[in-house]
DNA sequence: TCTCCGCCTGTTATCGTTAACTTATTCAGC
DNA sequence: GCTGAATAAGTTAACGATAACAGGCGGAGA
């Protein structure tokens, strides 16, 4: 009779079962040397009987890799986070590494915590996608000195044994305000950000850049929604910061013809700020968000919005991660940049009829 | 000199470089034991020299638990996911213990392989919060007979040793339909189910529970947008789903006066149809959504929804789970069920100017 | 002086798995 | 029949950490 013991079977208890000795057990469960057929037969019975589940921690500890991979995002519930993770798992799965997650909800500390959880764990490689801070960059740089893979998304750190991937979310955020520009807008305002933080934020930079390049001065004024705190950022509820934002700017004696949003969320706040207040969109005023969010072209108007290859950036982090962890750990580090795509909708349309209006999908 | 090799630092290395055994050193790491306040000091300087870090799987194989505890989530980019999140979160941080978060994009496919890889690399504890699926199920109920410890979140799946946390969606669907039954409504609309799939679905049984209790009956027409395919869900993309279901309800010959939405993502795709097609809400068709995402207070007009304490929910699983671990594996089931509450925001109000108006947060 | 207990450290064995090596057995080819 | 390759197992020793136990030392109390 085949006991279902509390304690986790383990090898030797099927060698036991089995007649065998736990290695012949090994070998037929990770299909390697040689094994009889009739033998291999019945180890697998006795195997599935007993419900055997192979310990990863024994395993990792002999093999010295886990073929575990960690994920770092600050947010979940975060269309750009979830597209990420998408494209990181489509690749882990394919060359069957398993991918967990940790979410430090853009706190340096938890940052950290979750570096070392990974690295504790043996995890054999990890993928930063959160943003930098002091702190979580010494411990980093720890980690990568001392020999674990990482791949990094769109942080702002660099080192010469860490792979690095991200968009161009300056030149992104050029485009979109030269946009505005072109569209004859003067006053434009940004939300999402305090002046002096911003200076980190590219796609901030971008717009700073355009005002520059144009001719424009940039009113102190017309940029909002900061939070000053350094190692603190809200989670999803950016919403919130775009509609307060938005008033804000409705408030001043000249208010702005065009504002761009520092994603999609803020923007849709600022929307809703605008639709609230009488004035419409675009001819009151014309918006441009960023990420192209799903929901981006579901809203009405339609948002104007900056697409970066999410997904894509997710697949190559992780690509550049299992060959950095299938090759040499201190390997040269690889770079790659994804262009961004100014998709252009209904909230910054030249002419545009009233909203809301009949039929047109 | 101290090196900085690029094999892992062990507890033996420090040990030999601060001329005491492992043992000793251990001691130092875990703070326990009796150490002289000298060695500990030694201890520690060379350990920070040498940047150990521990191995968490070696540690785990002796211990026999690693303070691991994993979530199992269908659906990153989801806020109701990312608040559960924070209330596990929350908890295990203050117990200490760390979370692993695997996605299983709503595949049972992948949920197996999910509590597989969880299981494998001997998480404490295992926390599911995807949909029911027949292999799952059978995976999971295997888990936890074989002593896995197994908390789950709104999952329609019963075992004796793991505990149940869910919300009253029955009820809560039953208010929502009420609620607009009680406006003076007689043709409402489900859109994010199919008749057959939807059977499994509480929000959608509350529905057609009030429908019943009031005397009206349900029109199959009037129930759109699920997804036929039972294996494979889509990603946060519900709003696609929500707009192209209201579509579809728009041309029907009687068009329904209300709709009563999957979750809030589905409600906004539905009212971003609604306006499209030139018609107000509530006026001519008034929605009410379900989970109250943050959005859902910023939209014009404001979504009327139905709250359900997700924190809790996670903080309440987390807690279960944690007992289950420190206490007996196979003690007897703890279930709790969480009320809902109907929000009413302005998609639903009894009478309403028009929209855009001006004003009025 | 002797005993006992609190401190400090070391020794041993083990968690479950597998790499590396060793021992048989079989069988094709000369 | 002999050689050597292929097949089919078993044996041993780690991987790195720690629980359990075993001293040794010093000092308080009898």
């Amino acid at each position: 009779m085949i006991r279902k013991p509390k304690k986790p079977v383990t090898l030797a208890d099927i060698a036991a079962e089995a007649q065998v000795t736990s290695m012949t057990v090994s070998r037929v469960i990770n299909n390697s040397g040689y094994v009889h057929a009739e033998t291999r037969e019945r180890v697998l019975r006795v195997a599935r009987a007993m419900n055997y589940r192979r310990n990863g921690l024994a395993r990792g500890l002999k093999r010295q890799r886990t073929e575990t991979v960690g994920l770092v995002i600050g947010d979940i519930a975060n269309p750009f986070a979830a597209e990420l993770t998408r494209g990181v798992r489509e690749v882990l799965e394919a060359r069957s590494y398993t991918l967990f997650i940790c979410i430090s909800e853009h706190t340096a500390k938890e940052d950290v915590q979750a570096f070392d959880s990974l690295a504790d764990h043996r995890a054999d490689g990890i993928i930063v996608a959160t943003r930098a801070s002091q702190t979580a960059n010494e411990r980093l740089e720890e980690l990568i000195d001392s020999g674990v893979p990482v791949s990094l998304i769109g942080r702002d750190f660099h080192h010469p044994h860490a792979d690095l991937v991200s968009a161009d979310n300056l030149k992104g955020g050029y485009e979109a305000t030269s946009h505005l520009i072109d569209a004859g807008h003067r006053r434009i305002g940004f939300i999402g950000v305090s002046l002096t933080q911003g200076l980190r934020l590219r796609r901030f930079q971008g717009y700073l850049e355009a005002l520059k390049q144009h001719g424009l001065s940039v009113d102190e004024q017309m940029i909002v929604g900061g939070h000053e705190a350094s190692d603190q950022m809200p989670g999803y509820s950016t919403e919130e910061m775009g509609y307060d934002g938005m008033v804000k700017l409705l408030e001043l004696e000249q208010r702005p013809t065009a504002v761009f949003a520092r994603n999609d969320f803020t923007a849709l706040g600022a929307l809703n700020a605008i639709k609230r207040a009488g004035l419409r969109i675009p001819d009151d005023i014309a918006i441009v968000g960023y990420d192209d969010v799903p929901l981006a072209q579901h809203t009405s108007p339609t948002l104007t919005t900056v697409r970066q290859p999410t997904r894509e950036q997710g697949q190559c982090a992780a690509e550049f991660l299992l060959n950095r962890i299938e090759g040499d750990s201190e390997q040269e580090r690889v770079e790659r940049t994804f262009e961004c795509e100014l998709i252009i909708r209904e909230s910054t349309a030249q002419k545009q009829a009233d909203f809301p209006r009949s039929e047109a999908v």
